[in-house]
DNA sequence: ACTTAAACCGACCCTCTGGTCGGTTTCTTT
DNA sequence: AAAGAAACCGACCAGAGGGTCGGTTTAAGT
């Protein structure tokens, strides 16, 4: 195999086992070995291409955590149709598991915001710029909406995005904990109701 | 002093510290050394009152945080009025920094739950209780504020308390990154806004 | 006063873990 | 073919961290 076609592929390997194993036992708990153990690859060979585990961690959140996170919630509200049914479904879907979805992505951002906030500053910076960027495009897709009369004048559109991303969150974290068939159609009936409240009077009624 | 008041004294400013410490860097980013070296303690004192790092930590959830919760989350729920009120004002009360709340007890349960979900049973599951026993009690609140007629009769009570303690957790770990004042205020109205769409619609409208 | 045991100390142990480094294999270049 | 470099190996290091243990202090019972 060429040179760089085989430093990719194992930068790659190292890159989607870490991300499996990271989400799985947390950084912290997580030890260097465990990952390479699995792999069949070297402590030399883990530092000829990265230069510590941070480093390596911030590399996977850049390259699999942003893009996916991106793909997945951020992409598909890129739209001119009314918000609400579009963030519904966008949210539905990446919550289908294993679809689209192969690893359970979702839960890996609320994870590792939990287990870096104020802790790691140079990690959560890139955890917290996922989130802006989120937010950022749910306000302005709200505030299209508002625009076009999908959504009631009086909604405060910054709120209503935290508030969507919030209760995204949180139901990842108690996801985990329980059966997640039900609960999935669940939270999404929940949703539906709270952005009933956002829409204006006349529709609503 | 009294053998077992010193014993007891000992013990409270362990969990104390723990929690503190344990809070702010998280369980496994935290040593005993940590710990001891702020109480000016030393291992062997630590290890006479524990048998080991998890049991002092399922000890301190046992006895701080199960209690806070309770206290803060749980208990103010036991009322007659209409639940859609009083819920707000919990939470709302619950998010109030130092008042009723020394410490920033809500952060841990979202935290605390990312780090040990799936990872470590045993202390999952004490974590798990603490939410099952506010899940119930919001459920039950919730059923008989549709039997008095507070809440309309489609409501899926058992949806809905997860939706409120999803976007609740969800809010703590969002809140950790960012300006906290506003934030509070605007969630809260998210939340207002997502209860009336649980009222019936003659006091909806 | 004397004994007993609880509370505590701190040196020590052992494993784990992030990281280093000199050497070997494998591909590329000339 | 020879030289050079990239990819990789694995023994090793140093420090950290959970846990142990023999001994000392301090309170309690007699």
């Amino acid at each position: 195999m060429q040179k760089n076609l085989k430093s990719r592929v194992t930068i790659n390997r190292l890159c989607y086992k870490g991300l499996d194993v990271f989400t799985k036992k947390g950084y912290h708990n997580t030890s260097l070995d465990d990952i390479l153990k699995e792999l069949e690859l070297s402590k030399g060979a883990f530092y000829h291409h990265f230069k510590s585990k941070e480093d390596y961690f911030i590399y996977i959140i850049q390259n699999l955590v942003v893009r996916k996170i991106f793909s997945l919630l951020i992409e598909p509200l890129d739209t001119h149709d009314n918000p609400i049914p579009v963030i519904v479904e966008t949210i539905e879907n990446a919550l289908e598991p294993d679809k689209n979805n192969e690893l359970a992505y979702g839960f890996l951002l609320s994870d590792f915001l939990a287990e870096f906030n104020n802790r790691n500053e140079e990690i959560n910076k890139y955890l917290q710029d996922i989130l802006s960027l989120w937010e950022v495009n749910l306000v302005s897709l709200l505030k299209k909406g508002k625009y076009d009369g999908h959504i009631a004048r009086h909604v405060d559109c910054e709120g209503a995005a935290a508030y969507i991303i919030a209760s995204y969150l949180g139901m990842r974290t108690l996801l985990k904990g329980s059966d997640s068939k039900q609960f999935v159609y669940r939270y999404i009936q929940q949703l539906k109701s709270y952005f009933n409240s956002l829409k204006p009077i006349a529709i609503y009624a």
